[in-house]
DNA sequence: TTCAATTTGTACAGTCATTGGACAAATCGG
DNA sequence: CCGATTTGTCCAATGACTGTACAAATTGAA
């Protein structure tokens, strides 16, 4: 059942204990009367298993509930928000943007910073955390970064903004300096999709595509709750071609999606020198037919993506948001024009923190404690 | 950690249970010994595991194995092949396709049958899974058929070819009629892809894809090795769109990738009357023209799917096989032109039985002895 | 032929996480 | 103040697994 030296006794006690943190975790704050309801675990297993994780400081009781039901009153418990840090990373080709975050993921501390004359990527990650970590204790690092990594080595393969020799390192650089905190390095377009599941205001959607539009246009992909890498290569958003007949894009394909959607296409296309100023412009009324270049051709690739994979929501995020709703809707007119499955849910994402960092703190938590 | 009644122990137990069955099953012939070494279980749990598997008739002994090496001989197990089998559906409009398979997978028995006058779909799938049944142990049962399946009450949603009506109940009808026996309904492409991973001559690949080219153009898409289903519609790979200035399909769409590379129009396209013919005239080097408007079309949308997926393989089946080798090189051809992964593997079906009932026993199989 | 060495498979006792029942603690309402 | 109720802990029993001991089977060398 398992190649870990662990017994299967001892897998099952895991997997009750993430059971039940997870259960505390999601709820703020419950009892163990209503954890052995709910898991249906026995009222002594769920007790021993409490018991330890407040010896691990990870929980702690927060008071007796407030319930006019006869009986003895429950003790709730909570997670205790400072028994443990997660760092998230997000690096782009020149600044690293380190978040921390408590176990009840609030915030903590941000920092942002670009690399010194000299200054190696690997080095200003260390930095970065060496500062976040201080008098805090860490227990998990995720970094995002663009580009392809094996998840199997943590080490970057390829990258179109990084150079592989300064990132494929970084795992081990990281690993020896804390040899017992659990690091990740992932493609930031999968921590977004992450991200946008477990932070973002609509119903929590298990299989979920999370569409990035900035320089480039990106895609993270959910199946089953969890990131979808595939031989670690996709999320290719931008080059899903809807127009085979269209201008030949830089990746050797034509009619790719990033030659409408991206923003420095966007800003083309529409002859303006500013998301800010278009966003103006089309709470106006102008620019409307310009949009609908861009609006149709996304229209067309969501609809690629819904027929193929059909997930429960598409998230849009990325800096095109500052377009407003007027964008949104030329986006969901054209796709109810076009789709087969026409009322699909298409939103923008509402997350206000760095969505990378946030994924990749519910990454380390996840892979901590057990989905 | 469970829901079902099942205590902890008893999921190990059969976890377990499970683990070796596959394991014998996957190997041919295997000892006990050899068991213990690669799974890392005790010996004795072994051995109590085999003698419970051999107590159910899933598990038989098979001499003894011939080593030059010292020490006691080892006895050999494999599955009994009789100790169970699997029926395997393919519906299509009014012809019902139905195999019998034994636990080991080899085929033991096949109807193909048409609807006749006033016979309702469900009667007449009874009826077949009654002529496979005569004398034989059914364990498990799974229907493929064109449509949206939920899959948690096993009942159709909607279909393009077949009635709703006709189907809806089905499931029930069944599992009246066999309480004791899974049954499950699913969507063909899905179980075609299974088949591709577990019964193609390409190496297992645990996430593929399955580009199935008939009628129509679609798609079953393994994830993690696992039939991926989205909210249900998805596999539409015939309605991605390449090209957005295109004609308008029936869908709503515009330049879907069926109006290229269906079986109709590549006939139509080609001006050719059969696939047979237009093979031929391939193998003559005519028609190179005209194949290449649909082999153009074809490595777009296939490189769609790379670029947003990155599958390890993409196999390619449905009746377009037959035009042969000189198709799928132009589609190779097309699809280096323009990919970003130029590399990845595009391959013909080479399963020589129908890969929906295939597909469909093998479901059943991972469903009985876990995956 | 006989015996040491080796490998296979089973028997038995011990370990450990879970469970159910007994029970103490705490609270409400009459 | 006491019965009813709910919460949470203690304790013995269950059951699946493991390690050790051991019997069975086979090879090769003395």
């Amino acid at each position: 059942m398992t190649d870990t030296g662990k017994s299967s006794q001892q897998l099952i006690k895991e997997a009750n204990m993430n059971l039940v943190f997870r259960l505390i975790h999601k709820n703020g704050a419950i009892s163990r009367a209503d954890i052995k309801k709910i898991t249906s675990l026995s009222a002594t297993t769920v007790s021993s298993l409490v018991e330890e994780l407040i010896g691990e400081g990870f929980v702690e009781e927060c008071g007796i509930k407030k319930t006019k039901s006869s009986g003895r009153k429950a003790v709730m418990l909570k997670v205790k928000a400072d028994g443990g840090f997660f760092a998230g990373l997000d690096v782009k080709k020149n600044i690293i943007r380190a978040d921390l975050y408590g176990l009840d993921f609030t915030l903590e501390k941000s920092i942002e910073r670009s690399l010194s004359d000299g200054e190696s990527l690997a080095m200003g990650i260390m930095q970065a955390i060496g500062t976040l970590s201080r008098n805090k204790k860490i227990i998990g690092v995720t970094i995002g970064l663009p580009g392809v990594i094996d998840p199997g080595t943590n080490s970057l393969i390829s990258s179109t903004v990084l150079a592989a020799d300064d990132v494929k390192d970084i795992y081990s650089i990281l690993k020896e300096a804390m040899p017992d905190v659990d690091v990740y390095i992932k493609n930031n377009s999968g921590l977004i999709a992450l991200a946008e599941k477990e932070f973002g205001n609509h119903g929590r959607a298990d299989n979920l595509i999370s569409v990035d539009i900035n320089d480039g246009v990106g895609a993270g992909i959910l199946v089953d709750g969890k990131i979808y890498e595939g031989s670690g290569m996709g999320g290719e958003f931008g080059h899903m071609s809807v127009d085979f007949g269209g201008r030949k894009c830089k990746c050797g394909s034509y009619g790719c999606l990033e030659l409408y959607a991206s923003v420095p296409e966007i800003l083309s296309l529409t002859e303006t020198s500013s998301l800010g100023e278009l966003a103006e412009k089309l709470s106006f009324g102008q620019k409307k037919k310009e949009v609908l270049q861009v609006t149709r051709a996304l229209a067309f690739g969501i609809n690629n993506i819904v027929n193929l994979l059909d997930p429960e929501i598409i998230v849009i995020g990325g800096s095109v948001i500052t377009l407003g709703e007027h964008f949104l809707d030329a986006i969901k007119e054209s796709f109810r024009e076009i789709a087969l499955i026409k009322d699909k849910k298409i939103v923008y994402s509402d997350i206000k923190e760095n969505p990378v960092t946030l994924g990749g703190v519910r990454f380390s938590f996840d892979r901590m404690f057990g989905f």
